[in-house]
DNA sequence: ATAGATTTGTGAATCATTTCACAAAGTCTC
DNA sequence: GAGACTTTGTGAAATGATTCACAAATCTAT
């Protein structure tokens, strides 16, 4: 498949988003223009982003919310459930586990790793928390999608190693580091440190 | 000044943490291509990077390391101190107020506001958290400069009206929303949702 | 001093993304 | 069902970001 912008995939995130409020309020059709309104971007752009997969619209009229939002889910791989992992049981992990979007979108917790001795053995919202030594002997043939690091700094590349080396092809990292992986494994960073200068920034230059 | 990339922004706060960690290590002096090397991107990007600001190198020798440390801070707005209010005593809201890099370059969380009576008067990290109600009141004249909104979907908007109002600039936003603010105002927003669909895409087109 | 090795700073070229603009296809009204 | 109106889908143009490539500056070793 043809390279899709970053910037293109997380719109149609958002353009998703948006449909299912549309859909909610039981609104049958939407045009471009009203999506990008919604979304503040425009209408060209969000034709454009479609158009990479194909055309879903009818002319004069708009496109069919619960069917657009359908095509979305499946160019996003939405119709299916991840199994996801949880590397740091500390604060941030604690707001992820009982985070509910998370399952709603079939984002599934099952396993959850620390080295606090303290930390393991207990049972966060269902899942016990595991010591992390145990974590190639744990997810041997498990089918993990997803690893979500929220970890310390000093230890996230490592961790990301022994993760790409159990086959795992995609990371959530909270780490404010940048991590090394082989080119075939995916890692969106969230970086609250980078937010906070980037706000810095533009209080700073006005 | 001239406009600049938000990518750019992003990587000028990455060369600071990699400067930072040189610093550490005692280097003195470092070039563009071991800038770029720590930082996953090319020797050219880092010195064009740097060239929106002036020219802080040395031909033959690269970067001292301090004193790009401090160019760099004052780019970034980060010679002084930020005073943040939190707008959600929830989860994640707690995760934020115990990380420790926000103190650390600046951001102190000054105050604090929930809905929930059961949160209203309890002391998180030495600030008492208050009721939404009172949010104009206590904020008038305080000079706050930015706010961390980590509320439901739902009143997100509402609140980043009332934020807008009291002149605050700068919003992180981790509502799942698309916060419709004026263009004054700066907004970065943090949604978890949109990288996990991100990685899903990944995921699926392979 | 001089020669050879580094490394910056920056226009120009390339590559990527967004916006424009309009024909084609459909809807809606009377 | 004819005419006016809407809205899509998409090449082409414009804008934006990254990479190239090289002169100029400085360093190092002798």
């Amino acid at each position: 498949m043809r390279k899709i912008a970053d910037s293109t995939v997380r719109r149609l995130s958002l353009y998703l988003r948006f449909l299912e409020e549309f859909e909610d309020q039981g609104i049958a059709t939407v045009s471009s223009d009203a999506l990008a309104l919604r979304g503040g971007t425009t209408s060209a752009q969000v034709r454009k982003d479609l158009s990479f997969f194909g055309s879903f619209g009818k002319r004069g009229l708009g496109y069919a919310v619960p069917e657009l939002a359908g095509r979305l889910r499946e160019i996003l791989g939405l119709g299916r459930k991840y199994r996801v992992i949880l590397l740091g049981a500390g604060k941030i992990g604690s707001a992820l586990v009982q985070y509910r979007g998370f399952q709603k979108r079939g984002f599934e917790i099952v396993e959850i790793f620390d080295v606090d001795p303290a930390k393991i053995g207990k049972r966060w919202n269902g899942v016990e928390v595991s010591d992390v030594a145990s974590l190639e002997a744990k997810l041997r043939d498990q089918g993990i999608d997803i690893a979500v690091l929220v970890t310390p700094a000093e230890v996230a590349q490592v961790l990301a190693d022994r993760i790409v080396k159990l086959g795992i092809k995609a990371v959530l990292n909270f780490a404010p580091v940048q991590l090394a992986v082989p080119e075939d494994v995916a890692v969106k960073n969230v970086n609250l440190a980078l937010e906070l200068e980037a706000l810095s920034y533009a209080l700073t230059n006005r």
